[in-house]
DNA sequence: GTAAATTATGACTAATAGTCACTATTCTAC
DNA sequence: GTAGAATAGTGACTATTAGTCATAATTTAC
């Protein structure tokens, strides 16, 4: 008996058409500007149909940053596979990330609208916010996996308690590139820089900095961070 | 005549009532479920009139932002008055970001939320905008200054540029607070923490392992990521 | 005291997220 | 094949709300 599974996958397929006319409307402008009607009609569907397979308008976004979160942790996954020493993958979880950002600059953008206070306060009870919440805690797991591979071979120093360090990895780069797509953007409106830098530079001369500060050579006793609660963990 | 002037004032002062209670409607509710209608009659005042003030719903939460930034500016300015060596008025002025987004996290919210894409596509060309751009860059300036103190005392590496290590810092730390915020959010849904840390410590030790790094004794040549381009400005 | 200028009002309009009674299609079982 | 059940799709309709504007009230100027 087939048909269940056919329809099945049909409902996915569907569904993700959907999307697809989404993310045609929304990102050729912007989400609060885009009508429900607008991506019905891109969909070539009824607004009622939206309905049936997205319980809103903003948990149809969460369906869009959902892909993007999607990329990023395959691109994470693939750099994980690469047999590096730690502190190398940890800069290239760096360089990929900022990569994915000025790649799928859309998705990137999603990803932050989907992260303030007034979206997460509407859509904490929604299926696909804990569907994306995972895929951000997947995101960090391979974080503290670099850094315990980073710990293992030596090339990370060992003060640091891996969980704390990948959410200031991921905190802090997130909290730069964001920086550098809002300067993108303010360039395209002609506002004058607020500061005159070589922007790509100093993204990754952060993520160079950050890293050179992991090293064990540049550990010293009066350094350390954790010299009172040193944990190593398994 | 002092009457324009008088009239001046008065304008002034119902201009920040109307602020005033659009704060109270909007910090106790968000910016997205509070309607114009419910802050008119906060104000005691009729819808039109809020329009005689501002030019937008938007335009209002912009003069709310711009509260908090005042208010931060005014910190950081008083740390810069504190007669310290260059690195530690830059530890301050973290602490103090620090500080400012546990004290009024409203404000805070309301920064993260005026820097969304789909925010500053709506409201580039709005004065008050401006007014908030020159205010983010006075706030930089104060790290530049610091930075630049640093320098001349010794207690900076002399092979970073002010401007983009400033950019650095504030787009860092401005990440990671963000992501502590979310997280004390997330709390208050009992969602179960991605990653089990102290969320406190995590921020505080970001501080002190960034500042590590800028400090001369943990310069080394092979380490020096301006190495091919230093410049030590004036 | 009155005309002019300023300030305030709230009923109204336009836009749009979301609903629901109804229609169309597909499947099941005989 | 067909009746009837189940599923999928529709679009006119409702409720909400940002923003407007003709009118009213108040203040200033003379």
């Amino acid at each position: 008996m087939g048909i269940p599974e056919r329809k099945e996958r049909e409902k996915e397929i569907r569904r993700n058409m959907i999307i697809d006319a989404a993310e045609r409307v929304i990102f050729a402008n912007r989400i609060d500007t885009s009508t429900m009607d607008q991506i019905a009609e891109e969909a070539e569907l009824s607004k009622g149909t939206l309905y049936l397979y997205f319980k809103s308008k903003t948990d149809l976004y969460l369906a869009i940053q959902d892909r993007g979160m999607s990329i990023l942790a395959d691109k994470l996954a693939r750099v994980l596979g690469e047999k590096r020493k730690g502190i190398d993958l940890l800069k290239r979880f760096g360089e990929v990330y900022f990569d994915y950002a000025n790649q799928y600059p859309n998705y990137f953008n999603a990803e932050m609208f989907c992260r303030s206070h007034e979206f997460i306060e509407e859509v904490t009870a929604s299926e696909l916010f804990q569907c994306t919440r995972e895929k951000r805690i997947e995101i960090v797991s391979f974080l503290i996996r670099g850094i315990q591979i980073g710990l293992q071979d030596g090339s990370i120093r060992r003060d640091v308690k891996p969980e704390e360090l990948s959410l200031m990895l991921y905190a802090s780069l997130n909290g730069m590139i964001q920086v550098y797509m809002l300067r993108k953007q303010a360039e395209k409106h002609d506002l004058f820089p607020a500061v005159e830098v070589n922007l790509d530079n100093v993204v990754q001369d952060f993520i160079k900095i950050l890293l050179d500060g992991l090293s064990p050579k540049s550990m010293t006793d009066s350094q350390s961070v954790y010299a009172t609660q040193a944990l190593i963990p398994s």
